[in-house]
DNA sequence: TGGTGTGAAGGCGTTCACAGCT
DNA sequence: AGCTGTGAACGCCTTCACACCA
């Protein structure tokens, strides 16, 4: 038994990659492929794509390539998704609401179980099947649904609180939205999404480009 | 007067956010920092902060600190932020509605200037100000709206039309949220933002803190 | 033969520690 | 005295190239 030792942050969201282009290739039908065909399908190197496959103890075949079901099996398994993972969203404004209605989170295993927000007007209307709760009630509704897994979709002067609430409730995973740097407990893990960094990377890009970056209609 | 090589792009999502963070110091008042309170204050170690900082041609004075608002400046400069930069967005949907909501574009020098979906039911309608356009209409109005960020934000199967027609449009920054891998030419910049492989990186985290991972009510 | 798995080399980014300026 | 700016060391990740096996 190939034993896997830690996998390397970096290779973690191509891990997910692999596993969603591999679920699109079963649909296609298929039941094998090589790495080179995958690694062109994801954009990855494809020397870098066996490596990242070889740290979850991989299950390739010399010749051939890799057998698409059981490497979607060790790929879900070291990704922690065999356990349905609940999730809960605190602030159910424009973002919220879009992220309540996003397909793309069921389909892959995450069930949003709660809704938090601080707004009369919301709490206690459903949303998505789910009725919204008072932000206050986090540490009492977060363990009775056994959420995992917290997103802080909040305005940025509320993010704080609602992390320091999801962080008693148990919460050790926090996905952020909130322009804001959270503080938390070293055992808690917060990815961040700023829209707007990203749009300000790509700025940055194109202000590299060509310093002339006015848009022409080109070439076709 | 020091000439600044290369940015490392592992820096470039950095100095966002001390520009941010430079910002929010500012309405409190403050016209000083030094490097050590800005470190604390992002979450980054302080030397690397010196580094980053250094990569635009610092302008910090020795044994005080740094002066806000120049080195704001700097940092606007160096991310292109000085050209106010034009947005189009495609695919109004849940996303496509609260990225047209978001704050925090306009905040930050971004202007949304035209909305494009295929639904019949939104082409000519306004949205936030903008009427919604065809999807085949980009590479006319594209051009002469100065649009020099494309979003992708409409379904997966609807992603790569909408970035061709962007890229025809001579848009060379894309940013993506769409669960696909996007092909471009190679002076196309791509950025993705996939919010279910956000969670899936939690989930592994997740998985791997406490194998007893049920949660329960903590210390306080 | 053909494609995986992997040591070894190389490159990039972070961290250290201190020289140098104010 | 204090804090910035930065060479140098370190470590992680990527890339290479080939041994190994079906």
């Amino acid at each position: 038994m190939t034993r896997e030792r830690s996998i390397p942050e970096a290779a973690l969201p191509r891990l997910a990659l692999y596993l969603r282009v591999l679920g699109e290739l079963t649909e296609n039908g298929a039941e094998r492929v090589s790495s080179d065909e995958l690694a062109s399908a994801t954009g990855v190197n494809s020397a870098k794509l066996r490596k990242d496959l070889s740290y979850i103890g991989s299950n390739g075949t010399r010749g051939v390539g890799y057998e698409i079901a059981p490497l979607m099996h060790a790929l879900e398994g070291t990704l922690g998704l065999t356990q349905n993972r609940s999730v809960a969203l605190v602030g159910i404004g424009n973002l919220g609401h879009a992220l309540v209605g996003y397909s793309g989170f069921a389909e892959r295993g995450f069930r949003i179980s709660a809704l938090f927000d601080v707004d009369p007007d919301l709490v206690g209307i459903p949303i998505g099947g789910i009725v919204v709760e008072h932000t206050r009630r986090i540490p009492e509704v977060c363990p009775e649904r056994g959420v995992t897994i917290g997103v802080v979709a909040t305005p940025g002067q509320a993010a704080q609180g609602a992390c320091d609430l999801l962080v008693d409730a148990g919460v050790r995973c926090i996905l952020n939205f909130a322009p804001v740097v959270l503080q938390v407990p070293s055992e808690v893990d917060v990815r961040k999404v700023d829209l707007a960094v990203e749009l300000q990377i790509l700025s940055f890009h194109a202000s590299q480009h060509g310093p002339g970056t006015l848009p022409r209609v080109v070439n076709r």
